[in-house]
DNA sequence: CGCGTAGTAGTACGTTTGTACATGTACGGA
DNA sequence: TCCGTACATGTACAAACGTACTACTACGCG
């Protein structure tokens, strides 16, 4: 297709490997050479296209947090729509529940944020951009206190087999967010 | 005190080696060498106590278990003997938040039990004690609830430098335990 | 066309890893 | 007292690691 020479095709798959390989081995279980057999290159592409492992690393998750943000402007539009805003956040996140992998990226991030400082504003783009979002919708606390709801319940489904049903998160959501309805909004 | 030779205390210092070095270097970080050095025995003493590292991992994640529970238990009488469970539970809660390396711990437990299921049952016990525990207060959906959003606040404050206040945390939690007061509790 | 640069590929090196093992020492039961 | 067993400790080793490096090849620009 592209010929053999292509240079930010071959970044683009060690990237693409890289995140594969998060959900299945964890962050600190990436290796050049893992990566490397995985996007089918030779090792030495590794250190080639990335001055270190770590560098290797924070370019998956930060392709990782793209693809999070690209959910966000999803669930933001879908949100913006909405006659019933707790039941459309419960579907949405009925539906999240089921991308298993993405949900062990992202706490993988969160675990790695926990030691690395560096990663922090890559690991607050979820639940801050999703309390963004329900701003519009609610007062600023019940917009964070929903946003941390659904980290809860994403984080939740990780360790049970069953997660939360769409009714609890339905109730759940609507009793968060119509929590201040009548009251300041801090 | 106990002499030179004394298996049950070097075993328990390895594993209080372990829990101190999980929040530092996550669970993936242990090696032998770092345990040993920590808890000041050679390096042949840990393949002496413990099969394999996997296996050394796995008591220093027990004990956290045990921490944990014990925490555990003492919210449940808190909750028991007060009037009022929302701000009682938002004040626990509160305090908890500032104990960062028992987070950061309980993170990479659940980090690590999406990769091994074996670890899944003692990543469930927080969840499931504090609904449990919830469930003498609330109906079991308000109940769980409440205890993915205590879960979600634990996790937030990990990334975040300022948690959620403890009025934040006492709306929500008593928005959530009221939300099915005259319906059904399945 | 020729040539320099950027991409490709294989290999090598020094370190650190998990684990095995050989040797030494204290202690409890006979 | 003596001895076997359980514990203690230092060292050894193969594997895997991050990274550096050398040689080779294609492509764009003069």
């Amino acid at each position: 297709m592209t010929g053999r020479r292509n240079p930010g095709e071959r970044r683009r798959r060690m990237i693409e490997a890289a995140c594969e390989l998060i959900p299945e081995v964890g962050v600190n279980g990436l290796t050049h050479r893992l990566v490397a057999a995985r996007a089918g290159v030779p090792l030495g592409a590794t250190t080639y296209y990335f001055a270190s492992l770590d560098d290797l690393v924070a370019a998956a998750l930060a392709r990782a947090a793209e693809v999070t943000e690209e959910a966000l402007r999803l669930w933001h539009e879908e949100l913006g729509r909405s006659a019933d805003v707790p039941a459309t956040l419960a579907a949405l996140t009925a539906d999240y529940l089921r991308e298993r992998d993405r949900m062990v990226t992202w706490n993988e991030l969160y675990a790695a944020a926990a030691h690395r400082p560096e990663l922090r504003p890559l690991a607050r783009l979820w639940l801050d951009g999703l309390t963004r979002s329900l701003s519009g919708h609610a007062g600023a606390r019940a917009a964070r206190a929903a946003a941390v709801f659904v980290d809860g319940a994403l984080l939740h489904s990780l360790i049970n087999d069953e997660p939360l049903d769409t009714e609890s998160l339905e109730r759940s959501l609507a009793a968060l967010l119509g929590m201040d309805a009548a009251m300041d909004t801090t």
